[in-house]
DNA sequence: GGAGAAACGGACTATGGTCCGGGAATGGAT
DNA sequence: ATCCATTCCCGGACCATAGTCCGTTTCTCC
């Protein structure tokens, strides 16, 4: 797919050779993992567990993705991106193409969608205390920018960041799974909440800080 | 049952009568915690340090709480629950006696100090994955009246919800500690995006202007 | 004082994460 | 091509900690 036109993938710069064996290993870990989190759900998934699927010591595991949370992050790291590039190139209106004001109201329920559907894995891939940051401030920084489009004014990053809190998933795993709201709902009362927070009207808001 | 009329300050119709070791064991854990936590902070406590610092057994404390989530609400419970007589019955603007609109941009803030004063406590008490249920109903409940008192229209417990969201503690953790973002900062984010929310306009939502 | 129920407590398990001695891959020298 | 020195990696024993289990102890009521 790449159009590399070199025989190995992009030395890129000054990158530290990695050694065959440790990519191997990489790619058993992440395949068993994958595997297993598609079988059994990613918190029924212990590392080692992963480690004899894979054929690989446990330390080999925590060398390259670092903890559990890192593993996680790995796995989850395709419909991640999968996510983002449907919103980066993908059609409208979730993709570019659409008005601003669109693009956001497709956004968010397609944020809580695909928050939804991979729940426990996001929960699992979530540093130590916090959300999983790459998916987080991808998110953060593509409503920041449908703001200034939409032509909002105030502190976009944190109008942004109020946004999508909503979505997160404790929050909207809490109101799905133990208050038994539709997800419907859910949606319906997030757009509301987007349009309330674009509406025209400059309620006060200072100049955006740096 | 029948009404007991006991010595004992109320037996609250059947209480299953506590032993008087039990309800002394459960003083000691508990005035442990609260010490341990107060000296090294809630995530350096361990259950077997609480254990030995009580004088008790491990399983005595997970008997009587649950889990270190359990204890560690417990722990909470004190200024958690002065917080909330603080909006319940406290003084204006955050308490009773001040607009409705007040009150609301005076809890937010107040809300997030209290988040980020005892994060590490908060974040310990949270259930396995998600938001220490008590603190976050009633801050849902006391917005959401708020909200209907001040005459906005939609699903205002979702809307509620929303409004909470971003001032959970990862959320304004990160903010804080890890982007450096200085607390006023969030507070007049969040103020302006209550503002927004609350802003006359009907942008749509559910009819009945109450 | 005795019977029965409730609580106690610490050994035990499960799991995430660390450490370090052994060993393989790599690149250069012969 | 072979061998060697270096470097990095491997793997599983080891640790810390949350949570469970069950034989033993203690309380309560009659």
């Amino acid at each position: 797919m790449t159009p590399t036109s070199s025989p190995v993938p992009l030395p890129l710069a000054d990158a530290p050779r990695v050694r065959a064996d440790a990519a191997r290993n990489r790619d058993a870990v992440l395949c068993a993992a994958v595997r297993l989190v598609g079988d059994l759900g990613a918190d029924a998934v212990t590392m080692d567990r992963v480690a004899a699927e894979a054929c690989v010591g446990k330390g080999t595991i925590f060398r390259r993705f670092g903890s559990r949370a890192g593993l996680m992050a790995a796995v989850l790291d395709g419909s991640e991106t999968g996510f983002q590039e449907r919103v980066i190139s993908g059609p409208p209106p979730l993709g570019p193409g659409a008005d601003p004001l669109e693009r956001l109201l497709a956004f968010g329920p397609e944020r809580l969608r695909q928050n939804l559907l991979h729940g426990a894995l996001l929960e699992a891939a979530a540093a130590p205390h916090g959300r999983s940051l790459a998916a987080y401030s991808f998110g953060v920084l593509h409503v920041r920018y449908l703001l200034a489009e939409i032509g909002v004014a105030g502190d976009l990053p944190l109008l942004a960041s109020a946004l999508l809190a909503p979505l997160e998933v404790p929050v909207v795993r809490a109101q799905v799974e133990v208050q038994g709201l539709p997800v419907e709902r859910l949606s319906a009362a997030w757009t509301d909440l987007a349009r309330r927070v674009v509406r025209p009207g400059a309620p006060r808001g200072g100049p955006a800080p740096a």
